[in-house]
DNA sequence: CCTTTCGGTTCAGTCACTGAACCAACCATG
DNA sequence: CATGGTTGGTTCAGTGACTGAACCGAAAGG
């Protein structure tokens, strides 16, 4: 967490975890790079977010085997950032963290999670009721909901309204 | 988070959960505050922390309904901060949270958390493999393992060592 | 009284985040 | 070849959050 490393102390992994994805932006980076988001520019527009610490927290989370740095492309040479498995593994945390936050807060349904083989909506654990499994998160597909603006501005959340699997890249139409 | 509240626009509940528990320390107050700690000294010297920054976050966490300021004693008055059902439900999200710190870079067994009805030990998620359920926090029990330090400065810290339920009130011999 | 404990508040200093400007490489166009 | 657009950054001044130490007040306890 960079300010001053006293969770270092704490004999905790929880604590350790923090240390890596618990500054302003970092897991939200990471669940954007779930939903398929993989170059700079994307995750620009989407999140709202200062150049700067988009730069920082890429290169950190690169740093940390979150993300890879992959060139696409040779000329002009450009890179995506690829959420490695490292980062897959915070799947569950994030889908942890918003069920929390919309059973406790929001209440409006934004995105609905379903298991792709059946259709399942997941649980709050990204579990499958039907086939009683933790669904690997390559089958699962996502879908906006109701409570979701249905004409975003940016490029990016325009492209995330069509239903899609998660970490499948995103296809901008950059009209 | 107070940093400029630009997560509002996100239009997301993992947002919403961060703009409430994504500053810096407020995940491990609400950690301990899970694990028994309820008084604002036991924060202090277990987590650490500024005072200035522990007395911020008990009382936006008091203000969010994650945790409740009751009082405990008349004379002298003294509070303690219990955890509510909202805090409680971030148990999720914490587990999650410490199984991906420690399976991606720990490695070292610090707490083993059992069910209490059958002694197995719980999954990522929380759940009892055994009994196929998701194990209510009140019957967790949290037990040291080999990585932790079995003799701390803290007291906090040592009576955290006496295997005990979660939610179940710290006892701290002043010692 | 005098001291200690508990639960804070205050304050100066530092560090992280913000927003805007700037920059460099490369391509496309006329 | 000049111009402008796209992409992926860096730099920098200003602001705000965190830090650590000091201070404070109420209430025992001796």
């Amino acid at each position: 967490m960079a300010l001053g490393k006293d969770y270092a102390t704490q004999e905790c992994s929880i604590a350790r975890a923090l240390e890596v994805v618990g500054e302003r932006w970092t897991l939200l980076v990471v669940r954007d790079a779930l939903y398929g988001v993989r170059r700079y520019n994307d995750f620009l527009v989407h999140l709202g977010i200062p150049r700067a610490v988009l730069a920082a927290r890429l290169q950190t989370l690169t740093a940390e085997g979150i993300l890879e740095k992959r060139r696409y492309q040779q000329s002009p040479p450009r890179d995506e950032y690829v959420v490695t498995e490292r980062g897959i593994a915070l799947w569950p945390t994030l889908r942890a963290l918003g069920s929390w936050g919309r059973e406790q807060f929001d209440g409006a349904r934004l995105r609905y999670f379903r298991h792709a083989e059946c259709g399942t909506e997941l649980g709050p654990y990204g579990e499958c009721a039907l086939c009683g499994t933790i669904v690997p998160v390559t089958d699962v597909v996502m879908e906006p909901g109701p409570g979701l603006d249905p004409d975003p501005a940016d490029p990016v959340s325009r492209a995330l309204l069509k239903p899609k699997r998660l970490l499948e890249p995103l296809e901008t139409d950059q009209a």
